[in-house]
RNA sequence: GCCCCUAUCGUCUAGCGGCCUAGGACGCCACCCUUUCAAGGUGGAGAUCACGGGUUCGAAUCCCGUUGGGGGCACCA
């Protein structure tokens, strides 16, 4: 068709109305792995012409997480104030001029025409047709005034929108995804307005001009709207410009099987963010909503994502979001990253951590580094981190009196296996010992030799001691978290588990 | 109400007429490993391919209908 040979450029057009939204998300990485298969371009552009709803604040977040997960723009906003490419502006509220000009085009063409109907004379149609049990739909009153009665009332000052007019027939969208779809115009709610009564351009007029200002060659976006795509169709008709082609995506779903929503999920993308998820962990996951390889592959980079996307994998019916899935993947990430690569981004949860008073003291980076082999399979997600390990980096722990006897255990057989157990663990705990892994431990052999002869079981025993070194039941390995913490630190604890199962 | 899309295990999906007595993954259950928690390993339960008609020698796969689900119908985006 007329874009063959041309180069391939796909947008994604968020609009700041409120946070990075995880379906913007998902529709901005299918354009961007859309346009990396084919050696297009990926445009980003801002949608903020509802200037009541629109903020700098969800602007600046959005293109932030876009950034984040390696969604920023090959062109269009990048920044608050940074724009890349020739075909701008990019952001919408810089364009009003450009749509004005287009309206008025349209206008001198004959295609759009005044309507000076009020907004309570519509709402008195709507509600008639809404009794009658007939669809929402302009009747067209305005239609025939005449050129010169209407320029005539324009020129008085009387307050008019203008209306694109909807021509009879039937639409046919070829749509990448879903096929071939046929809508009829009659259904489109008659004509269109574009500019509103106060020169306001509406979405989708802004929609079609910017799209063919800017030579979108595929317009790829959720399945909410295949049904207004005849209204851009024809505007593109309109404006005697080559159609794109369109590819509507399967919608992302709440449990419920709606639109996923901030009512019913978590659809911020900062709040993964902040609670630990990998930006390789949301890409990896996106991309499996909705598509898939084909194969049985389910782990896979950015850049093995991009190598194998393609528009006919792509589901038909919408995904419901599936948070457990979401931390699976999180945590086979997690156990892919680096050592380095880890701790850098472990990081950021210590330090916020202290901030908020979770743990008492910063936490260095040779100790995080020394407890990243033990924490490595056993955090789902970053910030799990801090509950694993905050006993390392309090001060002062509160033991649970309950918690210090293992369940087969009376409080006193706790307390003589803890005042057994505490002169081995003087002996075999040094300050600041490195931990010994999967090496075998001299302290653990000691131990269990101590659990033998008393008649207790070693487990029980090692519960014991972890209770009471670290106030928890779920704990890295228990050895090498002694080593961490050190022998002061140790017996310290011991001594008051002890003075608190004495007082029982 | 009207229009459009859609329908394979609880969930994400493979499947694009015979390889399917439907495969994988998450989750779940059991067992193994094991000092806890995880991770890992092994095995298991779990889908009459929504239902009903066709087409065909043969249908999860094609067609029609029904039902269910979703989305869209603004001087919102």
């Amino acid at each position: 068709m007329s874009s063959e040979g041309t180069k391939i450029r796909v947008r994604i057009a968020p609009s700041p109305t409120g946070p990075f939204h995880i379906g913007t998300a998902r529709t901005a990485l299918f354009n961007l792995l859309y346009a990396r298969r084919n050696g297009g371009t990926y445009i980003v552009r801002v949608e903020d012409t509802d200037v009541a709803r629109s903020t700098t604040e969800h602007e600046a977040d959005i293109l932030e997480g876009l950034r984040w997960l390696g969604l920023e723009a090959d062109e269009g906003v990048v920044a608050a104030g940074e724009e890349r490419g020739d075909r701008g502006p990019y952001r919408q509220s810089a364009r009003t001029t450009r749509y004005a000009e287009v309206a008025q085009q349209l206008h001198a063409r004959g295609l759009a025409y005044h309507c000076f109907c009020t907004a309570g004379e519509l709402e008195v149609e709507r509600s008639a047709r809404d009794k009658a049990k007939l669809p929402p739909r302009y009747s067209g009153r305005c239609a025939t005034i005449p050129a010169t009665e209407s320029a005539r009332r324009v020129a008085a000052g009387e307050s008019a929108a203008l209306r694109f007019r909807i021509q009879p027939g039937i639409v046919v969208i070829d749509d990448l995804v879903r096929g071939r779809v046929e809508i009829d115009a009659e259904t489109l709610g008659g004509d269109l307005v574009i500019l509103r009564a106060d020169g306001s351009p509406l979405y989708h007029f802004t929609v079609v001009v910017d799209d063919a200002d800017m030579g979108i060659t595929h317009v790829i976006r959720g399945e909410d709207h295949l049904s207004n795509t005849p209204k851009h169709i024809l505007l593109f008709q309109a404006l005697g410009v080559p159609l794109p082609k369109f590819a509507h995506l399967p919608l992302i779903l709440n449990p419920d099987r709606t639109k996923m929503s901030k009512r019913k999920s978590q659809t911020a993308i900062a709040d993964y963010r902040a609670e630990g998820f990998l930006k390789e962990a949301i890409i990896n996951f996106l991309a499996l909503l909705g598509w898939s390889t084909g194969s049985e592959d389910e782990i896979l980079s950015v850049e093995e994502i991009q190598e194998r996307f393609d528009l006919d994998h792509v589901q038909k019916a919408g995904a419901i979001f599936d948070r457990t899935r979401l931390e699976w993947i999180n945590g086979q990430w997690i156990r892919k990253l680096t050592h380095d690569d880890l701790l850098a981004r472990l990081r950021p949860f210590y330090d916020r951590a202290v901030e908020d008073g979770r743990i008492g003291r910063p936490a260095r980076d040779e100790e995080i580094a020394a407890l990243l082999p033990l924490i490595r399979e056993r955090i789902p997600l970053l910030s799990s981190v801090i509950e694993l390990t905050d006993f390392l980096f309090i001060e002062t722990l509160q033991h649970d009196a309950a918690l210090l006897v293992p369940k087969r255990w009376e409080p006193a057989t706790a307390l003589a296996a803890l005042e057994a157990a505490r002169p081995l663990v003087a002996a075999g705990i040094g300050e600041g010992d490195a931990p010994l892994l999967d090496a075998e431990d001299p302290l653990e052999v000691k131990l269990r030799a101590l659990a033998e002869s008393n008649g207790w079981k070693a487990g029980d025993l090692f519960m014991a001691l972890r209770a009471a070194a670290t106030g928890r039941t779920a704990t890295p390995p228990l050895f090498d978290s002694m080593r961490l913490l050190g022998q002061a630190a140790v017996l310290a604890r011991i001594d008051q588990a002890i003075a608190l199962l004495r007082a029982v």
